[in-house]
DNA sequence: AGTCAATGGACTGGGAATAGACCAATAAAC
DNA sequence: GTTTATTGGTCTATTCCCAGTCCATTGACT
């Protein structure tokens, strides 16, 4: 009972090798959209700097990466590391493996979510945007509203991102980063109908709007209406496996 | 500017190592009071399994620790590693420290917090507790209330996880704790005053009513305001060294 | 055609962290 | 007092990861 905060605090200090959280930090810029079909990534020394692990290990990341097909390598001056215009399709989630998610760490998650994005959302519209940060709001929004069925998933979370960018806090950013990553494969599993998506588009633009209308208030209930709506649709189909 | 992106996701795979974050760890545990002068450690064997360290490297940062004066370490059956009754005083800050730290992630940390422990009160208090949440949500609150005040910023660190425990979301507890250990050196560097104390104290009793009545919006508001107090003290302070 | 700078690719030696076994001390239980 | 289980303390072989170096390739620029 209250284990809770020695279970929270004595958590691993380390989960998984430099080399498994490398391939989760690029999994994670591709699959949330930060880099996009085509984009090149960083060259290795710089990538390797940046995430602070060494070459080598980076380079058996981008190895991984290569062989399931997301990223292709092209050696020699202005060559790089690119991301594949053809990305794999998310393998469907098999029943088993939702199951002792949904037993473990979904309300976890969506709690944590609704937390960061809410307050994500909040924070936002209680600051001053420039310019810059405007337009790539909008072009996020307009870039989902303008996705294919298939490109989707990763465009939604891209503007997800975007609403935790603008509010200038890195860790925030991140952290919303990470809880969406837990929350995608799960998310994967559940069927885009058109009617939901319709939905969804009016909703991102709710909480956008009220971002550039500098609203916090209305920000925030637009984007608690909008988790509350997919939390519901996630709990309820993995209710029925 | 939409580099904030690719910052918040090609940031460290790695911030210290082992050794270094273990520390961070356990002073985690005793400076937001989750283990309190007296406590006993979990025994080496079983706290290194659960941070998933090896046995040398947690006995380092033990080692670390009891130089450092915060536990000591007993050997035999019914030994094990102890919190030290008489605490380390927190080392005043440097200004040149304190400046860093103002240009760099003050406001990240703010805005993160925020976020999660707005988010917190609210989902607790949207929550069915259990008799031993409330019960143990009670108990820091008097706890903090009736501290004297060398002990008052840790009882309150104490409160304010509990509250996030009682979400029954571990990761929020613990993006809890962590944010709230980058503030803490910043708070140490504050002085307390009487007057300040007793208006927090209000303000957390209002907090754990909301959430004990569960009265979502009261509690997020109750939050949000004591938050914002905290926030407008560090700032203020933090511009005139 | 030749030059050159930047990139991915490959190798090596050294250092850190780990797993596992074993030793030494302690205090409750008998 | 003796026993015994548990704990901190110590050591070693191994594995993993890293920093640094050099090679091979490429394509824009001259």
């Amino acid at each position: 009972m209250v284990a809770q905060a020695d279970d929270a605090l004595f958590r691993p200090v380390r989960t998984g090798n430099p080399f498994e959280e490398t391939v989760e930090r690029l999994l994670q810029a591709i699959k949330l959209g930060v880099v996009v079909p085509g984009d090149r990534l960083p060259s290795e020394r710089d990538l390797a700097a940046r995430l602070n692990v060494s070459r080598v290990t980076l380079r058996e990341a981008i190895h991984a990466l290569t062989e399931a097909g997301y990223v292709e390598s092209r050696r020699g001056r202005y060559g790089g590391t690119f991301v594949n215009e053809q990305l794999p399709a998310p393998r469907r989630t098999s029943a088993k493996r939702l199951a002792r998610e949904l037993g473990n760490g979904l309300d976890d998650a969506l709690v944590l979510r609704s937390a960061l994005e809410t307050g994500a959302a909040e924070a936002a519209a209680s600051r001053v945007l420039s310019a810059g940060e405007r337009e790539h709001l909008q072009r996020c929004l307009a870039d989902t509203s303008a996705a294919k069925l298939s490109d989707y998933r990763r465009l939604d979370s891209r503007l997800h991102l975007a609403i935790a960018e603008v509010t200038g806090s890195p860790s925030l950013t991140s952290a919303t980063a990470d809880v969406r990553m837990r929350l995608n494969e799960l998310l994967d599993a559940i069927p885009l109908l058109e009617r939901n998506i319709q939905h969804s588009n009016e909703q991102h633009e709710e909480i956008v709007d009220a971002i550039l209308a500098s609203d916090p208030e209305a920000a925030r209930r637009a984007m608690q209406e909008h988790l509350s709506g997919t939390a519901a649709l996630l709990r309820a189909f993995l209710s029925f496996p």
